[in-house]
DNA sequence: ATGGCTGCAAACAGTTTGCATGCCC
DNA sequence: GGGCATGCAAACTGTTTGCAGCCAT
């Protein structure tokens, strides 16, 4: 029937999941890319594309959607929240919170059939929150560009 | 200081005003600009986003942040949930249920200064119900596709 | 050796932007 | 008439895909 075509362990593969796996932070394609690129100066940014494809596909890794018009991936199957960054993007894991988020009925959701939701916190990165209280610093010394 | 252009109103503003705010369910913009389009066959479609953005940033519209890769606008600014079809993208309005979600502590959120949540249901749109009726009536009675 | 996988580059989808002209105030 | 806004098209960003050669099984 559904019959898959058999999968090979590549090099790429292995090396886009590991480095996915190292990091706590979810990147996008593109920010793998780099990393996986100190390792294997030769890969190509689809490959990194397919294989971040395949791996979620057979359920090795998670694609995430959430907010933000890129794509990113986790490396950590458990069902947890996430936080994304004001200000720079940057999405990282929220502890789960106990909390019951009850499901509309149908007719308070535009007749939908509700499957399920996600939660997506948002905020200030500890490196972003650093940047502003420097520039805040700066402004009060009055040595800020105000032309 | 922070002297924003002086704004006009011109009939392509008006009319993408209108025209989103005629809709229950929150389009991108090209989808919008089929709508508009019937009033205003020569309007283009960076006009659209134009005035979408200025209209968003003058805060007459909201521009959503919702998972999926296209930003989706809404005519009405009271804050409230929505869900969003898992199969068609369709977005739609949720009743806001009374319901508490706690933001986490910095240290339970990778250090994060929380500044808000989103709340996103997934579920089928009435349609999308609809057509899955249909396709599984098929399937029983053995006139799908089975080559 | 077979056919899934790779690198590369071209193609795509969604969105933004530069420019000459148009039109609101 | 000054200058914001428009139409058009080119540019950009993030992602997908076609193809010839490569390599894991």
């Amino acid at each position: 029937m559904t019959d898959r075509p058999q999968e090979r362990e590549t090099r790429q593969r292995q090396v886009v999941l590991e480095e996915l796996r190292k990091v706590s932070c979810h990147p996008t394609a593109p920010e793998l890319y780099e990393l996986v690129r100190k390792r294997l100066p030769k890969i190509s940014l689809g490959t990194v594309y397919r294989n971040l494809e395949r791996l979620s596909q057979r359920g090795t890794i998670r694609k995430l959607v959430l907010g933000g018009t890129e794509t990113r991936f986790d490396g950590d199957l458990d069902v947890h929240d996430h936080v994304r960054c004001a200000e720079c993007g940057r999405v990282d894991d929220v502890e789960n919170l106990p909390k019951k988020i009850p499901d509309p009925a149908p007719d308070m959701a535009a007749g939908y059939t509700i499957l399920g939701h996600r939660l997506e916190y948002f905020g200030l990165c500890p490196s972003c929150q650093q940047k502003r209280r420097k520039k805040r610093g700066k402004e009060e010394r009055g040595d800020g560009k105000e032309h």
